[in-house]
DNA sequence: ATGAAAGCGCTAACAC
DNA sequence: GTGTTAGCGCTTTCAT
């Protein structure tokens, strides 16, 4: 029997009769025959793996966005390779470059706060990009992000309705798009209320902010509430004010983007920007596959998600709602 | 010029004259040339890609671990591919299979709980495997585990010493290794104190432990401390707790396997068994890339890290502690 | 210091 | 239904 007889068998394809056929699944059965999909990609000229280059997989936040990426790709039979830039662009490239080399499909790109023009090369080389969480600067391009300056307008808003007027914006470099637009939301609804913008731009770590917070409530300028960009930072806003023994919501009140488990049984409950994550993901791979398979073809999409102001206990309770605040 | 000597610029060999050298230098870059990892690794006969199959990539248990992995993977310029098997056998199996058509240089896995028979054959066939956080069931392996049995005696024993008697057990299935050797601790140290077990083996997510610990404080045999098997049983129980409104640690003392961001803010701060889930990753990586790369050959290895019981608030105050308990 | 030839394991195209 | 041939993009071996 020739070798693209037992190919046949393998794949599945038609026209192999069923004597031979049976005959190949045994030899396949008993020598363990693995058929090898570096040759077999390498012939096909296309692979059925996409790259996921990620901040920071620790995040919960990046966990569920990847594990919608999997159930999709899953679905689809495609495999993930994971990649952790850390924000930082020069990583960043390094593993593009990588997964280029390896020939993925297409690519999932939480991009690092910088210049990006080296994707353009990439991308006119046949390379399908999907960014996920950001846009990338500069560049038309399909992209998966949520409803970022809505989301922060709501929160600070809400602030508002409760009677807060300095309200303390705890977030990171505007260098990248999702505390920007945050940011642009929390400047509306400030100036809609007329209110004067307490900007603080930290490190949006865990530490970063638990440093931050404690001045910001050591200063003299003391805030009334705070509006955490990420989870992040409202982590480490929370431990600052557990640690001074500040009471949430009398002494101080609290929104943070990024909702996270356990926000509703704290004390107290905790006020949140839940973003879809899974979803996030979701809709960040189906995109990237219908590219692949040239399902989708039209100009670059950007998908907007929604986010969902989750209202808790830590601004306030529902007797100050719509009173008359007093700053 | 000839092909190979390009070859041996693009893979920085010896014995090319700098004119060449610059010369092809100059034509990778105006056309953007990337060698193809898929033939290259095809003749090599080898990958630098690791497959990690891990049950759930949401879990910031497994996020951690994944990190480690990651971390360590970089460090030796290999790619890491990510699977969720969501812990079903069945989809391990997929995975692997998948993996190994991939010819991926080696595997790090979370067994899911049942037969892993299978592996023997893909194992002697050459395939690396170093199991993380629980050993392959039947099979002399390379594995990386945390001190399971003692985490839970200790934790089980600091609520002895804080007076409690009805100690619950909230665990998983005992066919998953941890929650089997959790289980292990809990019962010697309630022999040592002479106390009855109380042992509830539930579905080990949020949804699972937030009904049992419901069914459990409204039942008979009310317990008076309950021991948490892994962190999202601890959050299920927490959830159930506040929404009844039992305060801890007065009504229930509350100690979990698996410690977690915020648990020292929590009301009260959570006394918690801590893992070393990073450095799991990282032994398990480090582990596997001394098989693969032949600096380490002997009988298989099992790493066993230490825990640490964060003691905080939630197992009675510090007045409590050794004094004559009443049961 | 450079090149020619062979082959990694597979599949597409076409002949039989 | 089945087999033959060519070639995917690379590296190794050996000649020059």
């Amino acid at each position: 029997m020739s070798l693209k007889t037992a190919s046949r068998v393998v794949n599945n394809e038609r026209y192999v009769r069923t004597v031979l056929r049976e005959q190949v699944a045994g030899a396949v059965q008993k020598l363990g025959y693995r058929s090898n999909d570096l040759a077999r990609h390498l012939v096909l000229q296309t692979t059925r793996t996409i790259g996921l280059v990620i901040a920071d997989i620790s995040n919960p936040f990046y966990g569920a966005c990847a594990l919608g990426v999997m159930r999709v790709a899953r679905r689809h039979g495609y495999t993930v390779v994971l990649n952790a830039s850390d924000e930082g662009v020069h990583a960043e490239r390094d593993y593009v470059a990588l997964l280029v080399q390896q020939r993925v499909a297409g690519l999932l790109l939480v991009p690092a706060p910088g210049d990006h023009t080296y994707l353009t090369t990439e991308i006119s080389r046949g390379l399908r990009i999907v960014a996920l969480d950001r846009p990338l600067q500069g560049l038309e391009n399909d992209c998966a992000i949520v409803e970022n300056e809505p989301g922060a307008f709501a929160a600070t808003d809400h602030l508002i309705q409760h009677g807060r007027r300095r309200i303390a914006f705890l977030g990171g470099s505007e260098s990248i798009f999702t505390y920007a637009m945050r940011l642009e939301g929390y400047r509306r609804a400030m100036a809609a209320a007329g209110a004067a913008e307490m900007i603080n731009l930290v490190n949006p770590t865990v530490e970063g902010a638990l440093a931050d917070t404690r001045r910001l409530l050591t200063g003299r300028h003391r805030p009334d509430a705070i509006l955490c960009v990420n989870n992040r930072v409202t982590v480490g806003a929370l431990t600052a004010l557990v640690q001074m023994g500040v009471t949430i919501p009398d002494e101080l009140a609290l929104v943070g983007f990024d909702d996270f488990e356990l926000a509703d049984v704290f004390h107290p409950p905790l006020t949140m920007v839940r973003q879809p994550a899974i979803a996030l993901g979701m809709n960040a791979a189906t995109l990237l596959i219908d590219r692949i398979e040239g399902r989708e073809t039209g100009a670059p999409r950007t998908i907007v998600l929604p986010v969902e102001l989750m209202i808790r206990d830590s601004c306030g309770s529902h007797d100050d709602f719509r009173s008359p605040g007093v700053a």
